[in-house]
DNA sequence: ATCCAGCATCGAGATCTGTCAATATTGATC
DNA sequence: GATCAATATTGACAGATCTCGATGCTGGAT
């Protein structure tokens, strides 16, 4: 079952609370239960420290992608703890990794971290 | 201890990831651990369907704020948890909640909000 | 084919979190 | 005073989460 592991399984999150064009003064909806759920997952993915270290080595690598190699000494944790925050930032669609040869380079989903930063605009 | 419960305990959050103007293609600076804990600890805040479901019939109620006792019903949940759910985000510095006689209006506070969606747009 | 490096998975322990029933506190009203 | 309604707090439990050591898997190099 573990078959293209690294594109991630970007459950669709944030469909549903599409408000439109971006900076339009938008009617407020309410939100239900379900779409709360799928939210608050989307968010639990930004909600730790480690994770939010690792988003930020790779936005701010050379070229917009950092190898995973690269990403274990600077978090200060174990190679297996990285490697499973890097699955829940994939699970959550807010990174990518390719595989190339012997390692994996990840890179940031700009669009998947625009779509939560439009859920917070809605005050 | 539990004096002044309602006006929150804004932590100081975000003040370390000041970017400057917005929109300004800013310098990407290194996230640094303790930093990320403070950051971590706002976006927990949100990772719950029940709190981020409070914050928008918050957000969405009529003149900006609403009643504690308005908020219950809508999440289905009991009484204790609700109140559980507000401290949260009392504490988090993502509302305020001001006692008018029996009862607690609570609004949203806009620049916290603000405060994230600028982290968000670091990419 | 063998060996090694990069990464994932498994299993387990410790801690954190969400939830509720019961109870306490606060404030208005009688 | 006593009483009631609105919130908060406490205590307890179940489930989720973070972390690591051990191990498995994969691909390149010898």
């Amino acid at each position: 079952m573990s078959k293209n592991a690294l594109t991630a399984a970007p459950r669709k999150l944030l469909d549903v609370l599409d408000l439109g064009e971006c900076c339009t003064p938008l009617r407020r909806e309410l939100l239900e239960a379900d779409q709360a759920v799928t939210l608050a997952e989307a968010f639990k993915a930004l909600a730790d420290p480690v994770r939010l270290q690792l988003l930020n080595l790779i936005a701010t690598a050379d070229g917009g992608e950092a190898c995973a190699c690269d990403l274990v000494d600077p978090v200060g944790k174990s190679q297996p703890t990285v490697s499973h925050h890097l699955k829940v930032l994939r699970e959550a669609g807010l990174v990518t990794g390719e595989k190339r040869g012997t390692w994996i380079w990840y890179s940031v989903v700009p669009s998947r971290l625009e779509d939560l930063r439009r859920v917070l605009a809605r005050t």
